[in-house]
DNA sequence: GTTACGGTCTTAACAGTGTTAAGATTGAGC
DNA sequence: GCTCAATCTTAACACTGTTAAGACCGTAAC
């Protein structure tokens, strides 16, 4: 096996604990763990979680079909750790949002443009048999979410997702923004129009001016606590 | 070949076109687009749209793995069909109600009772990208249902389904109805609360308690063209 | 400084998937 | 009775996720 051992000397002699350079393959990654999340979000941003494969993943990673199972045990392993990435960034963007203009209107586009700019990443973090959902990171980071949206429906926030009635005004508008964005990126509107995505934030405004809630003024920006 | 010989013996002997018996397994199925079709419910309705295979739906129907292309083309083929059945029955309850009632909550609860007594169903319904979205019985399915959406709204229904303002009110009823039901079958609500099924309902109104249109007084039965 | 250990990754194999080409079967029309 | 076209099977292809066995190699103990 003369070409397993030029690797092993080109590895050898290269290699560095995290400082390791391109051209050289060294049997251990270092960072294998946050490259294949990165090479999983991608595939999953590009084709949707149908289009995802491990073994995709793992290419894009440059290592083997079978390196990936050690960091995330299986492929909604994998998908946990890709989840909890989307639902982190559209908390961020939500909370961005809300820092300026904390009404139910402004939330809403927020939402919907999340699911229009990444249909893929936002189908993902909905289909809830594709990765483990009470992985604790994922369930925090959609708790922040539903915070930015709590806040400004109710002007104030639960520290808990429960069975609370008290919480049917805030879900009345998660529902309603939700839905819309899903039907939307499924085409369910304007079958065969093709300036749609233009007239979709002006038909998201019509909308939520059924909604009682979303006629209220403006609560004013609150302290949110990280 | 004597397995063969004996088995075209049996399936000739018996064959006849429509009436063939159980035990006979003749060369040519007779009724496979339906067999087919009935098999690829079952499973979607047993394990979802993630569970289904095309080569499960052709064992079930006791043919080859290559026997549903000749009918369906390819799988999107296939679940375009299932996703046709679904879409009509989803209308006909729909239907059903609003002869009774032709209220937005009543519509909201047929909505999302489907959701939960077929969730696998639901799910392929609305995974557009699984079947072919274009099909024309699929839509005239659809449209069926957001008819009586329509009408429980607006008084009246359109006749196309149009980027066009006017619907707003019916879309909004639609987003929350939809949003509810996809978010509750997601497990979004009550992560651990095990009686879940009963208080979902409960909720269901107190959301819809803040939708405008939903307050109105039901309007009279409509006279539907069937 | 050598050795043993354990975490990391590869190779190889397995059963399963959708799709396709080539061929077998057979009802129906001439 | 023959032919034809529709229907279905067999076989193969490339792909998938998962697993067992083993190769590599940093690190910690001695």
């Amino acid at each position: 096996m003369p070409k397993d051992l030029n690797a092993v000397k080109i590895g050898r002699s290269r290699k560095r604990v995290g400082a390791v350079t391109k051209e050289s393959k060294p049997y251990h990654h270092g960072a294998l763990r946050e490259e294949l999340i990165r090479a999983a979000v991608e595939i999953v941003e590009e084709a949707g979680p149908d289009g995802f494969s491990l073994r995709a993943a793992a290419r894009r990673a440059g290592v083997s079909a079978a390196a990936p199972a050690h960091h995330f045990g299986d492929v909604r392993g994998l998908l946990t750790a890709v989840a909890t990435v989307g639902f982190r960034e559209f908390a961020d963007e939500l909370e961005a949002v809300s820092d300026r203009q904390a009404t139910v209107i402004a939330v809403a586009r927020v939402y919907l443009r999340f699911a229009q700019k990444r249909p893929g990443m936002f189908r993902l973090m909905w289909r809830t048999s594709a990765f483990h959902l009470t992985d604790e990171g994922l369930y925090q980071a959609g708790l922040r979410a539903f915070r930015v949206l709590d806040q400004a429906v109710r002007g104030k926030a639960t520290s808990e997702l429960v069975g609370d009635l008290s919480l049917a005004p805030t879900i009345a508008a998660w529902s309603m923004m939700h839905g819309f964005s899903a039907l939307a990126i499924d085409q369910a509107f304007f079958a065969d129009d093709p300036a749609e995505l233009a007239q979709l934030e002006v038909l998201l405004d019509a909308v939520f001016s059924n909604l009682d809630i979303a006629k209220k003024a403006a609560s004013p920006a609150p302290t949110r606590k990280r």
